[in-house]
DNA sequence: TTATTATATTAGAAATTATTAATATTGGTT
DNA sequence: AACCAATATTAATAATTTCTAATATAATAA
C-alpha cells in the first residue's frame, strides 16, 4: 500500500466518523434543532421524548465527531454546530430526497396514463 | 403529534436511510469506486479485501437505500449510483473536512508563533 | 450436460451501538 | 452549608450491524 492509499483511507475514516455520528435519528434530530442557533439541553430535552442522560450521550457523540461545540453558562450547557457547512451536507442529502420523491411522482403519473 | 410533525419524521427516516447506508467504510469505498462511473462486482473487488459475500452484502445495502442500481450484462453485473447527487453529498462533506484541517492547522501556527 | 466463473443468499457468531438506570458533578439559591 | 436544577458519567443490558462460512443461482464454455 503506497503513501497516497494510506491518506485516503485516512481521509476515509475522517469522511466515516462523521457519516457515523449523524447516521441516527436523535442525532439528525439534534441538528434540525441546531439549525436556528444555540440551544441549552434543556431547550432540546423536550423534543426528544428520551431520557436525559441518552439526550446527553447522543449530544457527545456529536462532540467528539467535531459536529457540534458546548460552553457552559451558568447552569446550562449551550449547544451549537461548530461549522455551518453541516447543514450543506444535509441540504445536499435533501436534494437527492426530492429527487427520488419527484422520480417516484412521475413513476406514479406514468401509470396512472396507461 | 400534529400532521407536519410525522411528515418530517419520515423525511428524517428518509435522510436517515441515507445515512446509515454510508455510514461504513467498505461502502464508503464503493461509492468512491463508482465515482468514476459504472463497475461490475470483479471490478470492485481487488480494492476491497473481504470476502466476495460481504461484499455483495454491502452492495445489497446500498441498493436498498436506493444508492446504487445494478444491471446484469452477461455473467457479469454492473453497479452504478443512482442519481450522482449522492457524489455533492459527499463533497460537501469533504468542504467541511477541508475547513477542519484548515483550522486544525491555524491553530498550529498559532503555536509555533508564539 | 458438466464444469466454471461471477454473483447472491443465508444463518449464525462477533462486534458495535443504543438505551436504561443509577449516580456524580456543577452552579445557583435559600 | 444544605438544597435544587441542569447536565454528565458509568456500567450493564438490549438491539443492531457486520462478518464468516457454507451454499445457491445464473450465465457461459467445454
Amino acid at each position: 500500500m503506497d503513501k497516497r492509499v494510506l491518506e485516503n483511507l485516512s481521509w476515509l475514516q475522517k469522511r466515516l466518523n462523521v457519516c457515523k455520528a449523524v447516521a441516527n435519528s436523535t442525532r439528525l434530530r439534534l441538528l434540525d434543532l441546531l439549525r436556528d442557533g444555540e440551544k441549552c439541553v434543556c431547550e432540546l430535552l423536550p423534543y426528544l421524548d428520551m431520557e436525559q442522560s441518552n439526550v446527553s450521550q447522543h449530544l457527545n457523540i456529536l462532540k467528539n465527531a467535531g459536529i457540534v461545540v458546548s460552553h457552559r453558562k451558568g447552569q446550562h450547557v449551550l449547544y451549537n454546530v461548530r461549522n455551518d457547512k453541516i447543514f450543506d451536507v444535509m441540504d445536499a442529502l435533501d436534494s437527492l430526497l426530492v429527487d427520488e420523491l419527484e422520480e417516484a411522482s412521475e413513476l406514479l403519473k406514468n401509470i396512472e396514463n396507461r
